[in-house]
DNA sequence: GTCTATAGATCGATAGAC
DNA sequence: GTCTATCGATCTATAGAC
Protein backbone atom coordinates (compact mmCIF):
# COMPACT_ATOMS: atom_id res chain seq x y z
CA UNK A 1 0.00 0.00 0.00
CA UNK A 2 2.05 2.90 -1.30
CA UNK A 3 -0.31 5.61 -2.67
CA UNK A 4 -4.00 6.72 -2.28
CA UNK A 5 -3.02 10.25 -0.35
CA UNK A 6 -4.53 12.80 -2.75
CA UNK A 7 -7.27 11.03 -4.20
CA UNK A 8 -8.62 7.98 -2.18
CA UNK A 9 -11.90 8.10 -4.23
CA UNK A 10 -9.67 6.66 -6.97
CA UNK A 11 -8.53 3.46 -4.94
CA UNK A 12 -12.27 1.71 -4.66
CA UNK A 13 -12.99 3.24 -8.11
CA UNK A 14 -9.57 0.99 -9.58
CA UNK A 15 -11.55 -1.78 -7.48
CA UNK A 16 -14.87 -1.75 -8.85
CA UNK A 17 -13.27 -1.34 -12.38
CA UNK A 18 -11.25 -4.43 -11.41
CA UNK A 19 -14.05 -6.65 -10.21
CA UNK A 20 -16.29 -5.97 -13.31
CA UNK A 21 -13.61 -6.71 -15.94
CA UNK A 22 -11.50 -10.01 -13.89
CA UNK A 23 -15.28 -11.65 -13.11
CA UNK A 24 -16.67 -10.69 -17.11
CA UNK A 25 -14.01 -12.08 -19.18
CA UNK A 26 -11.43 -13.77 -16.09
CA UNK A 27 -7.72 -13.27 -15.43
CA UNK A 28 -6.31 -14.38 -18.45
CA UNK A 29 -7.87 -12.02 -20.69
CA UNK A 30 -8.68 -9.11 -18.77
CA UNK A 31 -6.22 -6.20 -19.81
CA UNK A 32 -4.99 -3.64 -17.60
CA UNK A 33 -6.10 -1.01 -19.89
CA UNK A 34 -10.06 -2.32 -19.65
CA UNK A 35 -9.91 -1.51 -16.26
CA UNK A 36 -8.38 1.65 -16.06
CA UNK A 37 -10.47 2.54 -18.79
CA UNK A 38 -13.36 1.34 -16.78
CA UNK A 39 -12.31 2.80 -13.89
CA UNK A 40 -11.64 6.13 -15.61
CA UNK A 41 -8.23 7.02 -14.50
CA UNK A 42 -4.88 6.26 -16.38
CA UNK A 43 -3.68 3.02 -16.52
CA UNK A 44 -0.37 4.18 -14.35
CA UNK A 45 -2.82 5.40 -11.95
CA UNK A 46 -3.64 1.78 -11.45
CA UNK A 47 0.30 0.68 -11.42
CA UNK A 48 1.00 3.32 -8.72
CA UNK A 49 -2.16 2.27 -6.32
CA UNK A 50 -1.65 -1.94 -7.27
CA UNK A 51 2.04 -2.79 -8.32
CA UNK A 52 1.01 -5.13 -10.60
CA UNK A 53 -1.82 -6.96 -12.50
CA UNK A 54 -1.59 -9.98 -10.17
CA UNK A 55 -1.62 -7.86 -6.77
CA UNK A 56 -4.93 -5.60 -8.01
CA UNK A 57 -6.65 -9.17 -8.77
CA UNK A 58 -5.72 -10.72 -5.44
CA UNK A 59 -6.97 -6.92 -3.83
CA UNK A 60 -9.76 -7.37 -5.74
CA UNK A 61 -10.67 -10.99 -4.45
CA UNK A 62 -9.97 -10.32 -0.82
CA UNK A 63 -12.26 -7.06 -0.82
CA UNK A 64 -14.75 -8.98 -2.29
CA UNK A 65 -14.25 -11.91 0.36
CA UNK A 66 -14.48 -9.26 3.33
CA UNK A 67 -18.27 -8.66 2.34
CA UNK A 68 -18.62 -11.92 2.63
CA UNK A 69 -18.70 -12.44 6.09
CA UNK A 70 -21.79 -14.20 7.33
CA UNK A 71 -23.39 -13.65 10.65
CA UNK A 72 -26.06 -16.54 11.84
CA UNK A 73 -25.80 -16.34 15.54
CA UNK A 74 -29.26 -14.69 16.28
CA UNK A 75 -30.60 -17.37 13.62
CA UNK A 76 -30.12 -20.42 16.08
CA UNK A 77 -32.12 -19.18 19.07
CA UNK A 78 -35.33 -20.52 17.92
CA UNK A 79 -35.79 -24.21 19.30
CA UNK A 80 -37.42 -25.42 16.76
CA UNK A 81 -34.20 -27.30 14.66
CA UNK A 82 -36.86 -27.49 11.62
CA UNK A 83 -37.42 -24.19 11.55
CA UNK A 84 -33.87 -22.91 12.33
CA UNK A 85 -32.31 -25.21 9.92
CA UNK A 86 -34.14 -23.30 7.43
CA UNK A 87 -33.71 -19.94 8.45
CA UNK A 88 -29.76 -20.83 7.97
CA UNK A 89 -29.85 -22.36 5.06
CA UNK A 90 -31.90 -18.96 3.91
CA UNK A 91 -29.26 -16.62 5.01
CA UNK A 92 -26.21 -18.52 3.17
CA UNK A 93 -28.10 -18.98 0.03
CA UNK A 94 -28.85 -15.15 0.19
CA UNK A 95 -25.34 -14.34 0.25
CA UNK A 96 -23.63 -16.56 -1.71
CA UNK A 97 -26.29 -17.22 -4.66
CA UNK A 98 -25.77 -14.17 -6.43
CA UNK A 99 -24.56 -12.94 -9.47
CA UNK A 100 -20.99 -11.34 -8.08
CA UNK A 101 -20.73 -14.40 -5.65
CA UNK A 102 -20.86 -16.92 -8.31
CA UNK A 103 -18.95 -14.95 -11.44
CA UNK A 104 -16.08 -14.39 -8.22
CA UNK A 105 -16.14 -18.09 -7.64
CA UNK A 106 -16.06 -18.91 -11.11
CA UNK A 107 -13.07 -16.61 -11.58
CA UNK A 108 -10.91 -18.37 -8.55
CA UNK A 109 -11.24 -21.64 -9.89
CA UNK A 110 -9.98 -21.12 -12.87
CA UNK A 111 -6.97 -19.41 -11.07
CA UNK A 112 -6.47 -21.36 -8.19
CA UNK A 113 -2.81 -22.67 -9.74
CA UNK A 114 -1.94 -19.35 -9.94
CA UNK A 115 -3.19 -17.98 -6.88
CA UNK A 116 -3.47 -21.02 -4.36
CA UNK A 117 -3.80 -18.85 -1.15
CA UNK A 118 -6.85 -17.01 -2.91
CA UNK A 119 -9.38 -19.73 -3.22
CA UNK A 120 -8.75 -20.75 0.52
CA UNK A 121 -9.69 -17.26 1.92
CA UNK A 122 -13.09 -17.76 -0.38
CA UNK A 123 -13.55 -20.70 0.94
CA UNK A 124 -12.94 -19.66 4.67
CA UNK A 125 -14.85 -16.41 4.52
CA UNK A 126 -17.88 -17.69 3.34
CA UNK A 127 -18.63 -21.94 3.18
CA UNK A 128 -16.06 -22.90 5.79
CA UNK A 129 -18.38 -19.97 8.32
CA UNK A 130 -21.68 -21.38 8.19
CA UNK A 131 -19.88 -25.21 7.94
CA UNK A 132 -18.47 -24.67 11.22
CA UNK A 133 -21.63 -22.96 12.83
CA UNK A 134 -24.19 -25.79 11.56
CA UNK A 135 -21.69 -28.23 12.84
CA UNK A 136 -21.66 -26.47 16.27
CA UNK A 137 -25.50 -26.26 15.47
CA UNK A 138 -26.15 -30.37 15.32
CA UNK A 139 -23.87 -30.83 17.91
CA UNK A 140 -26.14 -29.14 20.06
CA UNK A 141 -29.13 -30.52 19.44
CA UNK A 142 -27.63 -33.69 19.56
CA UNK A 143 -26.94 -33.32 23.43
CA UNK A 144 -30.02 -31.68 23.68
CA UNK A 145 -32.10 -35.43 21.90
CA UNK A 146 -33.73 -32.98 19.27
CA UNK A 147 -31.46 -34.17 16.85
CA UNK A 148 -29.69 -37.46 16.50
CA UNK A 149 -26.95 -37.19 14.72
CA UNK A 150 -23.51 -38.91 14.66
CA UNK A 151 -21.23 -36.94 12.86
CA UNK A 152 -22.11 -32.83 13.01
CA UNK A 153 -19.18 -32.22 10.78
CA UNK A 154 -20.57 -34.53 7.97
CA UNK A 155 -23.93 -33.63 8.72
CA UNK A 156 -23.42 -30.25 8.28
CA UNK A 157 -21.75 -30.44 4.88
CA UNK A 158 -24.40 -32.96 3.45
CA UNK A 159 -27.11 -30.04 4.70
CA UNK A 160 -25.03 -27.27 2.76
CA UNK A 161 -24.82 -29.34 -0.66
CA UNK A 162 -28.26 -30.41 -0.38
CA UNK A 163 -29.34 -26.80 -0.26
CA UNK A 164 -26.70 -25.56 -2.68
CA UNK A 165 -27.26 -28.67 -5.16
CA UNK A 166 -28.57 -26.16 -7.97
CA UNK A 167 -25.29 -24.55 -7.82
CA UNK A 168 -23.49 -26.62 -10.70
CA UNK A 169 -25.99 -26.10 -13.35
CA UNK A 170 -25.77 -22.43 -12.31
CA UNK A 171 -22.26 -21.84 -12.54
CA UNK A 172 -22.17 -23.97 -15.70
CA UNK A 173 -25.38 -21.98 -17.36
CA UNK A 174 -28.01 -24.75 -17.69
CA UNK A 175 -29.86 -22.74 -16.15
CA UNK A 176 -29.91 -19.43 -13.97
CA UNK A 177 -29.68 -18.78 -10.29
CA UNK A 178 -32.51 -19.82 -8.55
CA UNK A 179 -36.00 -17.47 -7.80
CA UNK A 180 -36.59 -16.91 -4.33
CA UNK A 181 -39.33 -19.50 -4.93
CA UNK A 182 -36.86 -22.37 -6.53
CA UNK A 183 -34.09 -21.60 -3.21
CA UNK A 184 -37.01 -22.50 -0.91
CA UNK A 185 -37.92 -25.82 -2.56
CA UNK A 186 -34.11 -26.64 -2.48
CA UNK A 187 -34.54 -25.23 0.90
CA UNK A 188 -37.39 -27.28 2.36
CA UNK A 189 -36.06 -30.44 0.60
CA UNK A 190 -32.97 -30.41 2.34
CA UNK A 191 -34.30 -30.00 5.53
CA UNK A 192 -37.40 -32.08 4.88
CA UNK A 193 -34.27 -35.11 4.21
CA UNK A 194 -32.39 -34.15 7.22
CA UNK A 195 -35.19 -34.39 9.47
CA UNK A 196 -36.12 -37.69 8.10
CA UNK A 197 -32.83 -39.25 8.75
CA UNK A 198 -31.78 -37.55 12.14
CA UNK A 199 -35.45 -37.69 13.91
CA UNK A 200 -34.20 -39.05 17.62
CA UNK B 1 7.32 -38.81 -44.55
CA UNK B 2 4.64 -36.79 -45.99
CA UNK B 3 5.24 -35.24 -49.27
CA UNK B 4 1.85 -35.27 -50.36
CA UNK B 5 -0.24 -37.44 -47.87
CA UNK B 6 -2.65 -36.73 -45.68
CA UNK B 7 -1.95 -36.54 -41.28
CA UNK B 8 -4.82 -37.77 -39.30
CA UNK B 9 -2.53 -38.34 -36.61
CA UNK B 10 -1.82 -34.73 -36.10
CA UNK B 11 -5.54 -33.81 -35.26
CA UNK B 12 -5.08 -35.66 -32.23
CA UNK B 13 -2.11 -34.42 -31.33
CA UNK B 14 -3.80 -31.24 -31.42
CA UNK B 15 -6.25 -31.93 -29.45
CA UNK B 16 -4.24 -33.66 -26.97
CA UNK B 17 -1.61 -30.68 -26.29
CA UNK B 18 -4.70 -27.71 -26.57
CA UNK B 19 -6.57 -29.76 -23.53
CA UNK B 20 -2.81 -29.79 -21.53
CA UNK B 21 -2.45 -25.87 -22.51
CA UNK B 22 -6.37 -24.99 -21.95
CA UNK B 23 -6.95 -26.51 -18.89
CA UNK B 24 -3.51 -25.76 -17.23
CA UNK B 25 -3.79 -21.72 -18.05
CA UNK B 26 -7.61 -21.51 -18.74
CA UNK B 27 -8.55 -19.61 -22.39
CA UNK B 28 -7.77 -15.78 -22.14
CA UNK B 29 -3.61 -17.04 -21.47
CA UNK B 30 -3.68 -19.55 -23.30
CA UNK B 31 -1.38 -19.00 -26.54
CA UNK B 32 -1.98 -20.86 -29.85
CA UNK B 33 2.04 -20.26 -29.97
CA UNK B 34 1.56 -22.28 -26.70
CA UNK B 35 -0.29 -24.96 -28.41
CA UNK B 36 1.48 -25.51 -31.63
CA UNK B 37 4.42 -25.90 -29.95
CA UNK B 38 3.03 -28.77 -27.23
CA UNK B 39 1.48 -30.25 -30.43
CA UNK B 40 5.31 -30.26 -32.24
CA UNK B 41 3.12 -28.77 -35.32
CA UNK B 42 3.47 -25.48 -36.24
CA UNK B 43 0.79 -22.83 -35.87
CA UNK B 44 -0.27 -22.80 -39.11
CA UNK B 45 -1.06 -26.35 -38.94
CA UNK B 46 -3.34 -25.40 -36.02
CA UNK B 47 -5.46 -23.36 -38.27
CA UNK B 48 -5.78 -25.33 -40.93
CA UNK B 49 -7.52 -27.91 -38.53
CA UNK B 50 -9.27 -26.11 -36.12
CA UNK B 51 -9.97 -22.06 -38.30
CA UNK B 52 -9.62 -20.28 -33.78
CA UNK B 53 -8.51 -20.32 -31.01
CA UNK B 54 -12.38 -20.74 -30.13
CA UNK B 55 -13.33 -23.29 -32.19
CA UNK B 56 -10.27 -25.52 -30.78
CA UNK B 57 -11.40 -24.77 -27.68
CA UNK B 58 -15.03 -26.05 -28.10
CA UNK B 59 -13.55 -29.24 -30.35
CA UNK B 60 -10.99 -29.78 -27.15
CA UNK B 61 -14.38 -29.42 -24.37
CA UNK B 62 -16.51 -32.07 -26.90
CA UNK B 63 -13.77 -34.61 -27.27
CA UNK B 64 -13.25 -34.41 -23.58
CA UNK B 65 -17.06 -34.54 -23.11
CA UNK B 66 -17.47 -37.65 -25.60
CA UNK B 67 -14.99 -39.61 -23.63
CA UNK B 68 -17.64 -38.91 -20.24
CA UNK B 69 -20.16 -41.22 -20.88
CA UNK B 70 -20.96 -43.08 -18.39
CA UNK B 71 -22.07 -46.49 -18.06
CA UNK B 72 -24.31 -47.40 -14.86
CA UNK B 73 -26.93 -49.84 -15.89
CA UNK B 74 -24.41 -53.27 -15.05
CA UNK B 75 -24.33 -51.78 -11.46
CA UNK B 76 -28.46 -51.59 -10.49
CA UNK B 77 -29.12 -55.17 -11.11
CA UNK B 78 -28.46 -56.05 -7.54
CA UNK B 79 -31.08 -55.89 -5.70
CA UNK B 80 -29.99 -54.52 -2.99
CA UNK B 81 -30.33 -50.62 -2.64
CA UNK B 82 -27.46 -50.06 -0.22
CA UNK B 83 -24.82 -51.67 -2.48
CA UNK B 84 -26.10 -50.87 -5.65
CA UNK B 85 -26.18 -47.11 -4.27
CA UNK B 86 -22.71 -47.37 -3.35
CA UNK B 87 -21.81 -49.11 -6.80
CA UNK B 88 -23.39 -46.48 -8.55
CA UNK B 89 -21.57 -43.47 -6.76
CA UNK B 90 -18.41 -45.17 -6.82
CA UNK B 91 -18.73 -45.20 -10.65
CA UNK B 92 -19.56 -41.52 -10.61
CA UNK B 93 -16.89 -40.44 -8.54
CA UNK B 94 -13.85 -42.48 -10.23
CA UNK B 95 -15.61 -40.59 -13.79
CA UNK B 96 -15.91 -37.23 -12.57
CA UNK B 97 -13.34 -36.70 -9.82
CA UNK B 98 -9.75 -36.72 -11.29
CA UNK B 99 -7.17 -34.20 -12.42
CA UNK B 100 -8.61 -33.86 -15.84
CA UNK B 101 -12.36 -33.29 -15.51
CA UNK B 102 -11.84 -31.34 -12.26
CA UNK B 103 -9.62 -28.74 -14.42
CA UNK B 104 -12.15 -28.88 -18.04
CA UNK B 105 -14.70 -28.04 -14.95
CA UNK B 106 -12.77 -25.46 -13.57
CA UNK B 107 -11.56 -23.82 -17.43
CA UNK B 108 -15.72 -24.29 -18.73
CA UNK B 109 -17.23 -22.49 -16.13
CA UNK B 110 -14.67 -19.33 -16.55
CA UNK B 111 -15.50 -19.36 -19.80
CA UNK B 112 -19.73 -20.08 -19.60
CA UNK B 113 -20.54 -16.37 -20.75
CA UNK B 114 -17.94 -16.73 -23.54
CA UNK B 115 -19.35 -20.33 -24.59
CA UNK B 116 -22.97 -20.89 -23.19
CA UNK B 117 -23.17 -24.01 -24.95
CA UNK B 118 -20.27 -25.86 -23.59
CA UNK B 119 -21.29 -25.25 -20.23
CA UNK B 120 -24.54 -27.27 -21.27
CA UNK B 121 -22.60 -30.15 -22.79
CA UNK B 122 -20.65 -30.73 -20.31
CA UNK B 123 -23.63 -31.03 -17.53
CA UNK B 124 -25.36 -33.16 -20.13
CA UNK B 125 -22.70 -35.60 -20.89
CA UNK B 126 -22.10 -36.22 -17.22
CA UNK B 127 -24.00 -35.18 -14.02
CA UNK B 128 -26.91 -35.23 -16.13
CA UNK B 129 -26.71 -38.41 -17.03
CA UNK B 130 -26.68 -39.89 -13.27
CA UNK B 131 -29.17 -38.05 -12.22
CA UNK B 132 -31.14 -39.39 -14.66
CA UNK B 133 -30.44 -43.13 -13.92
CA UNK B 134 -30.91 -42.38 -10.36
CA UNK B 135 -33.68 -40.81 -10.37
CA UNK B 136 -35.10 -44.06 -12.42
CA UNK B 137 -33.58 -46.49 -9.89
CA UNK B 138 -35.15 -44.30 -7.04
CA UNK B 139 -38.68 -43.91 -8.17
CA UNK B 140 -38.06 -48.19 -9.07
CA UNK B 141 -37.58 -48.57 -6.16
CA UNK B 142 -39.98 -46.78 -5.00
CA UNK B 143 -42.59 -48.67 -6.64
CA UNK B 144 -41.34 -51.75 -5.61
CA UNK B 145 -41.60 -50.76 -1.77
CA UNK B 146 -37.96 -50.93 -1.19
CA UNK B 147 -36.67 -47.33 -0.57
CA UNK B 148 -39.68 -44.28 0.33
CA UNK B 149 -38.90 -41.71 -2.02
CA UNK B 150 -41.54 -39.41 -2.82
CA UNK B 151 -39.68 -37.38 -5.52
CA UNK B 152 -36.96 -39.82 -7.57
CA UNK B 153 -35.67 -36.67 -9.10
CA UNK B 154 -34.96 -34.37 -5.69
CA UNK B 155 -33.43 -37.25 -4.38
CA UNK B 156 -31.01 -38.21 -6.98
CA UNK B 157 -30.06 -35.06 -6.87
CA UNK B 158 -29.54 -34.50 -3.13
CA UNK B 159 -27.50 -38.02 -3.37
CA UNK B 160 -25.33 -36.60 -6.07
CA UNK B 161 -24.62 -33.53 -4.11
CA UNK B 162 -23.87 -35.21 -0.75
CA UNK B 163 -21.38 -37.43 -2.12
CA UNK B 164 -19.71 -34.95 -4.20
CA UNK B 165 -19.59 -32.83 -1.27
CA UNK B 166 -16.02 -32.50 -1.18
CA UNK B 167 -16.01 -30.93 -4.81
CA UNK B 168 -15.80 -27.17 -3.81
CA UNK B 169 -12.70 -27.80 -1.68
CA UNK B 170 -10.90 -30.00 -3.96
CA UNK B 171 -11.77 -27.13 -7.01
CA UNK B 172 -10.60 -24.07 -4.62
CA UNK B 173 -7.83 -25.99 -3.93
CA UNK B 174 -8.61 -25.94 -0.49
CA UNK B 175 -7.46 -29.91 -0.36
CA UNK B 176 -6.66 -32.11 -2.73
CA UNK B 177 -8.79 -34.71 -4.74
CA UNK B 178 -9.91 -37.34 -2.31
CA UNK B 179 -8.10 -40.41 -2.07
CA UNK B 180 -10.15 -43.61 -2.78
CA UNK B 181 -10.63 -44.10 1.39
CA UNK B 182 -11.63 -40.71 1.47
CA UNK B 183 -14.30 -41.46 -1.42
CA UNK B 184 -15.46 -44.15 0.48
CA UNK B 185 -16.05 -42.31 3.14
CA UNK B 186 -18.33 -39.54 1.45
CA UNK B 187 -20.24 -42.66 -0.25
CA UNK B 188 -20.69 -44.43 3.11
CA UNK B 189 -22.44 -41.05 4.69
CA UNK B 190 -24.31 -40.44 1.41
CA UNK B 191 -25.78 -43.60 1.17
CA UNK B 192 -26.22 -44.02 5.35
CA UNK B 193 -28.41 -40.43 5.49
CA UNK B 194 -30.43 -41.45 2.18
CA UNK B 195 -31.85 -45.06 3.84
CA UNK B 196 -32.11 -43.52 7.28
CA UNK B 197 -34.20 -41.17 5.30
CA UNK B 198 -36.06 -43.42 3.22
CA UNK B 199 -36.35 -46.21 5.22
CA UNK B 200 -39.83 -47.93 3.74
C1' DG C 1 -1.10 -30.12 -45.74
C1' DT C 2 2.80 -28.21 -43.64
C1' DC C 3 6.28 -25.18 -42.97
C1' DT C 4 8.74 -20.24 -42.01
C1' DA C 5 8.15 -15.54 -41.65
C1' DT C 6 5.63 -11.73 -40.52
C1' DA C 7 1.80 -8.47 -40.30
C1' DG C 8 -1.13 -5.93 -37.18
C1' DA C 9 -3.06 -5.49 -32.80
C1' DT C 10 -2.70 -5.61 -27.93
C1' DC C 11 -0.53 -6.84 -23.83
C1' DG C 12 1.94 -5.55 -19.05
C1' DA C 13 4.76 -2.29 -17.41
C1' DT C 14 7.63 2.10 -17.47
C1' DA C 15 9.52 7.07 -18.42
C1' DG C 16 9.03 11.69 -17.89
C1' DA C 17 6.20 16.04 -17.77
C1' DC C 18 3.40 18.48 -14.53
C1' DG D 1 -0.31 11.33 -7.62
C1' DT D 2 -1.84 11.59 -12.20
C1' DC D 3 -1.37 12.07 -16.76
C1' DT D 4 0.34 11.01 -21.98
C1' DA D 5 3.35 8.50 -24.72
C1' DT D 6 5.76 4.54 -25.63
C1' DC D 7 8.76 0.37 -25.21
C1' DG D 8 9.45 -4.47 -25.87
C1' DA D 9 7.20 -8.70 -25.70
C1' DT D 10 3.56 -11.51 -27.09
C1' DC D 11 -0.72 -12.36 -29.07
C1' DT D 12 -4.07 -14.09 -33.10
C1' DA D 13 -4.16 -14.78 -37.62
C1' DT D 14 -2.39 -14.74 -42.42
C1' DA D 15 0.88 -14.88 -46.70
C1' DG D 16 3.67 -17.44 -49.53
C1' DA D 17 7.16 -21.18 -50.49
C1' DC D 18 7.25 -26.15 -51.11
Amino acid sequence: MNAAADNPGKREMILEAAKKVFLDVGFGAASMDAIAEAAKVSKQTVYNHFGSKEELFAAMVRETCDTMTLAFAEAAKDGNPEKTLRSIAQRFMDTMFNEDKLALHRTLMAEVSRFPELGRSFYQSGPAVIRRFLADYFKDQNLRGTLKVDNPQVTAEQFISMVTSCRLRSELGVEPIPSAEMREQYINNAVSLIMRACAP
